[in-house]
DNA sequence: CCGCCGATCTTT
DNA sequence: AAGATCGGCGGG
């Protein structure tokens, strides 16, 4: 994997629901404090609109916990979900505007024997990384890990890597877990991948 | 395989 | 008071 290199931020400086579907085969990766690597290749994601969108954490305009979405792109938004779990976004779009693409689920890549030591109840590798909150837990994300610089030259703990092209076909559907916005086909997924969430449950189209 | 429910706590 | 979730449990 010498070849790696992390996207460019103007590549996230778009509209998120063109942005999303381009993040499917990056990789997200974070490096421990020993220097450890756990990584996965981005196989679902959802498109947040920010204040134009009433199922975004945004949508009422900035307070602290939204405060890093309305900065520049390229930089990690991690909020805490139910009280229990970590999930985490790629903030996109312009500086100001508040555009952020919630990833998923991951296909783990590098570090599975820490994953599996992150995620005791996981028994299989599709159930490490297979939903948002899980995600997070395998790579070791937590809200210190808010604001992350995502683009930068050197590595930062958290890195999203460009990935080569996917391949295979990309679906999208219904975004998962919102009530306001829930006609927006915003959740985009790689077709047939087992790490993605839900997939039994949920149809889903070609884009 | 499916559906229900509780855990736990931040944010508004 | 609700929530961008997860996993255990029970039923079919």
């Amino acid at each position: 994997m010498a070849d790696r290199r992390p996207v460019e931020r103007s590549f996230l400086e778009r509209d998120p629901v063109e942005v999303a579907p381009s993040l499917l085969g990056c990789v997200l990766a974070r490096t421990d404090g020993s220097g450890r690597v756990r990584s996965g290749r981005i196989v679902e994601v959802e498109a947040y609109r920010g204040e134009a969108d009433p199922a975004s954490h945004a949508y009422r305009g900035p307070t602290p916990r939204t405060r890093v979405m309305f900065g520049p792109p390229g930089h990690l938004y991690v909020y805490r979900s139910y009280g229990i779990h970590w999930c985490c976004n790629v903030v996109c779009g312009a500086d100001g505007t508040a555009a952020a693409v919630l990833i998923r689920a991951l296909e783990p890549v590098e570090g599975i024997d820490a994953m599996f030591r992150s995620r005791p109840r996981a028994r299989r590798d599709r159930d490490l990384a297979s939903g948002p909150g899980k995600l997070c837990a395998a790579l070791g994300i937590t809200g210190s890990d808010g604001g992350a610089d995502l683009c930068g030259a050197t590595p930062s703990a958290v890195t999203l890597f460009a990935g080569a092209p996917s391949g295979g076909s990309v679906l999208q559907g219904p975004r998962i877990g919102v009530s306001a916005g829930a006609e927006e086909p915003w959740r985009f997924w790689l077709a047939g991948n087992r790490h993605v969430s839900a997939r039994r449950t949920v149809p889903g189209s070609a884009p």
